[in-house]
RNA sequence: GGCGCGGUACCCAAGUGGUAAGGGAGAGGUCUGCAAAACCUUUAUGCGUCGGUUCGAUUCCGACCCGCGCCUCCA
């Protein structure tokens, strides 16, 4: 069965076929590189990583893009404030942001940025006035005539007719034609950064660099553009009117809008005291591994109640599958095959897919990888796990995995990453506890762990658990958990 | 005001016109030198409220209550 998949411009749920067999072209609108990134922002980069991921493995081969705005009003404004120019601004936050984006598994998109394609944003604009689509109004800014574009409102399913102009607001005071006109390209205030083109100086306006950039690296027409919610009023009915006036053309035949999250049942604002950067939860200790499973376990058309309960729960629901992981790895298996564990590794790679083509519903996918465990743990205890049923048990786990990304443990190394910067940036005082044991942890190296726990073996033989017990002590100061089992002894980062 | 989404157990959260996935937490138990891990049992006659349609509704319809989003640059 074919993903399924709502659309926005349509409000239905569709079919999702590509324009090209294959092969998907997709966008998403990033993020403007300013400030920290936050929870919300990382849910719908989530979103589409999910969908991204998903896409590859049903088989597509993916281009997906997503622009870098590194120019506006608030970089303007912050880089001026900061003494610094636009570029040195903007290389700061964009570091950052990718480096976040990295430390929660979201695969980098092929970039692009606002301010490498000033020319071709000018083009586009004289090409638009040629037309009479594009104004220029006295202070050299252009505007866009939504009278020429009738298709406006159709996203975000709002009714322009009844609008007339000057009928409601005094137009001559925005220097645009119409109130609803919005701008393509903003002429320089005194002082304020430009770049000098074909249509004068000034800087493009937001909508318009996400028009120019798409079409640019996927083509007139492509298959899906993404972004939050927010986005489809004025965001993206604007880069429609704007592209499918230019081209003629559909533009994006899929849009795909994550919805916002709640913290702890209210609106995240910093009024409220519950704004978190990425990096905020991870100086309180939280692993990026909970982080991202818990954004990524409410399907994203679902408002997600963010909360510091639930990203505990994530992190425990983590290590159960990283338990189950190890467990497989350990081995001790008798030889053979139990035929019910085939079918149950073939069963649960089936209803993930089936779940996640069903408008990518990753709670229920969820639920299915923890349906195997369960039942494959039960198997464990009874010994009816045998050797050839290791494979595929680990290949349902490897499915899940290449979506969600959570299982193969690399928390320790990012977050000692987090805690390198926090000391860099003199917040030593925010560190928590949590954090300073898990960057403690990865001091201690694999080998180093390897050898105590050899020294701990070599005790428990000669039965010596005063000796076992306290090295086991001894690993666990250190950030690292022991556990015995019938298997032999496994270990694992706190 | 216009348009739209949602209210499911202690918490998070799927889902269906035919009788409630999954995870976490709690309680009891099994296993175990100890500790963990794991497993088993248990926790919603109930799915915001009130009506309606139906043999049957949590699922459809209506009203109401509550929460949330967009309505010119907040993901």
């Amino acid at each position: 069965m074919a993903l399924r998949l709502y659309n926005t411009m349509s409000a239905r749920i569709e079919e999702f076929h590509p324009i090209r067999d294959h092969e998907v072209r997709m966008y998403a609108c990033g993020p403007t590189v300013y400030d920290y990134g936050h929870i919300g922002n990382f849910r719908t980069f989530i979103a589409v990583d999910l969908l991204r991921r998903f896409l590859r493995q049903s088989g597509y081969k993916v281009h997906h893009v997503m622009n870098i705005t590194d120019v506006d009003d608030r970089i303007i404004h912050n880089s001026a404030r900061d003494g610094l120019t636009v570029q040195q601004y903007t290389a700061k936050y964009e570091k950052v942001f990718l480096e976040d984006a990295a430390m929660i598994g979201i695969e980098e998109p092929i970039l692009v940025r606002a301010t490498e394609h000033i020319p071709e944003m000018a083009n586009f604009v004289a090409k638009l006035a040629e037309k009479d689509i594009a104004y220029r109004a006295d202070d050299g800014s252009y505007y866009f005539r939504i009278s020429k574009f009738p298709a406006y409102g159709r996203l975000s399913k709002k009714d322009f007719s009844g609008i007339l102009d000057g009928a409601r607001v005094d137009t001559d005071q925005y220097d645009k034609d119409s109130a609803r006109d919005f701008a393509l390209w903003k002429a320089p205030k005194p002082g304020e950064t430009s770049w000098q083109t074909q249509i004068g100086p000034g800087r493009p306006g937001w909508h318009l660099e996400c028009s120019v950039m798409s079409m640019e690296e996927l083509g007139e027409s492509f298959d899906l553009h993404a972004g939050g919610e927010d986005l489809i009023f004025p965001h993206h009915e604007n880069e429609i009117a704007q592209s499918e006036s230019y081209t003629g053309k559909t533009f994006a035949r899929f849009w795909f809008h994550a919805r916002f999250l709640l913290v702890e049942g209210e609106k995240m604002s910093k009024s409220l005291g519950n704004f978190f950067t990425l990096r905020d939860l991870v100086l309180k200790g939280y692993k990026p591994s909970s982080i991202r499973y818990l954004l990524a376990s409410v399907p994203y058309r679902n408002q997600l109640n963010f909360t510091f309960d639930g990203l505990q729960q994530a992190a425990v629901s983590v290590e159960r599958l990283r338990n189950f992981r190890l467990r497989l790895n350990a081995g001790g298996f008798a030889s053979g095959k139990n035929p019910a564990m085939q079918s149950l590794a073939t069963e649960t790679i089936e209803k993930m897919r089936a779940a996640l083509d069903d408008d990518l519903n990753t709670a229920q996918a969820q639920a299915a990888i923890f349906e195997m465990v369960r039942q494959a743990n039960t198997a464990f205890d009874t010994g009816d796990i045998k050797k050839d049923d290791v494979p595929p048990l680990l290949a349902a786990l490897e499915k899940f995995d290449e979506i969600f990304a959570v299982i193969h443990d690399n928390d320790t190394p990012k977050m000692k990453q987090v805690f390198d910067w926090a000391i860099a940036q003199g917040r030593e005082k925010d560190i928590s506890p949590e954090l300073r044991e898990a960057a403690q942890s990865e001091q201690i190296s694999d080998a180093e762990i390897e050898t105590k726990i050899a020294d701990m073996k070599a005790a428990r033989a000669a039965r010596d658990f005063k000796k076992s017990d306290a090295i086991r002590a001894e690993l666990a100061e250190a950030g690292v958990v022991v556990e015995i089992t019938k298997e032999g002894i496994r270990w694992r980062r706190k």
